[in-house]
This record gives C-alpha cells, structure tokens and sequence, in this order.
DNA sequence: AACTCGGGGCA
DNA sequence: TGCCCAGAGTT
C-alpha cells in the first residue's frame, strides 16, 4: 500500500472520530504539578503517577516546597514509581534551577525546559503542549511505533518521527493527534500484538496484518 | 548504540 | 517466572 497524502489525511480522520475527547490522563493543577508529573510517569502508568502526586502535591506543589522537603523524603513519596532515586534527584535540581533562575516559575521555553535534569525531548513537549496550549507533538514510544507502522511519519529517532509528524498534522490538531497515537498505541496498536483484525485504520494502514 | 535505573502489568 | 514497558542520562 502506497501511503499518500490524502491516506494520512484519512488515517488522521479516523483517528480523530476513534478518540474524540482524547485528554491528558495526568491530574495537574499548575505548570510545576504536571512538570513533576511528566517526570514521574517515565516507564510507570499515568494512574499510578495520579495516585503518588495526589499524595504528594497537597504536601508540595511548588519548587520551594519541594526543594525544603529533600531528597530523602521525596524518594518516599515517589517511591511507587519506579527509578525513584534517580527521579527525586533530578525534580530536586530542578526545584533548585527552577527558584534560582526562573523565579520559582516553569519557564514556556522548551529549550529551556529541555535543559532541566530529568527532562528530555518527551517531557519539554509535553509541558509546552499541555501546560503553555503551544503547538507540540511529543513523541514517545507509543507515538513513534503507531506513526511507523502507519507511514504517518517515519524515522528511526523520536526527533524524526516528531519532525515527520509536523509535516503531516494540522498545527491546531498537535495536541490532540498526541493523545490519539498514545491511545490507539496502548489499545489497538500495541506493541507485541497488535489488533489489526478490529482495527478501524486496518484499511488505510501498510502494516496491517504484516 | 548500549547500558542503567526500579517498580508494576501481564501472560 | 519472565518479558515488556506513557524516558533520560551516561559511557
């Protein structure tokens, strides 16, 4: 199958109609609560995250707060995340960079966000997308696999893939196309065995039962 | 490019 | 039990 123009557009289509109220399942109430968030959720569920920052947040949920409660602590409180000694000492460089050169604030900047230990190319996205409204597609595994396997986009790095998935998206739809590959990815598209049987884009996509 | 960090989900 | 993850940093 020859993915043209016009199959993305109705790839995307589909898309849309399949996951019409797509949101972030990430519970936030500020820039610096879904920065923590983001940070958290690597290679652990979004509800698992939900739970751990729902404790965490009414304690602490600024810079300041995080940085007075210390690593220790923090490690506690995260600990049902997973890496929770790597990620607690990275939020609390962050906490610090963030009160000592941003005024306590999350900067709207993604190469500023991008340089904060324990953010990378996903979660500076991420923030800017969710947090800012500002146009971004962060592509993470769900995201690069389900893009691949469409020939929505195509590359061997997320960058790529991201870069790839620009071209092809409407820049209002950035946000929203986010969470319709993430979902399609986890439910359908999965990685190991993929539903291409009741897929809805089955039709339109050059992997299907490949 | 390969490895580490650390848990949970799931077959 | 064993394998796989809604990543980022280091070597």
């Amino acid at each position: 199958m020859r993915v043209t123009k016009a199959v993305k557009a109705e790839q995307l289509r589909i898309l849309r109609s399949l996951y019409p109220n797509a949101r972030p399942a990430l519970t936030f109430q500020s820039p610096f609560e879904l920065l923590i968030a983001v940070i958290l959720s690597a290679q652990c569920t979004d509800a698992r995250v939900n739970v751990v920052t729902g404790r965490l947040f009414p304690k602490a949920n600024t810079p300041a707060a995080i940085a007075v409660l210390g690593q220790a602590e923090l490690e506690k409180e995260i600990h049902d995340c997973g890496f929770f000694r790597m990620k607690a000492k990275h939020i609390i460089e962050t906490c610090h960079i963030l009160l000592d050169e941003y005024d306590g604030e999350v900067p709207a900047d993604f190469e500023a966000l991008q340089k904060l230990p324990g953010v990378g190319r996903k979660t500076a996205n991420v923030v800017m997308s969710v947090a800012f409204h500002m146009p971004a597609i962060a592509v993470d595994t769900h995201v690069f696999r389900v893009a691949n396997r469409l020939r929505l986009a195509v590359g061997t790095t997320p960058l790529e893939v991201e870069k790839g998935l620009q071209k092809v998206i409407p820049r209002e739809d950035w946000s929203d196309a986010h969470h319709w590959l993430i979902l399609h990815g986890r439910q359908v598209c999965k990685a190991r065995k993929p539903l291409c049987d009741t897929c809805a884009l089955a039709q339109v996509c050059p992997s299907s039962g490949a």
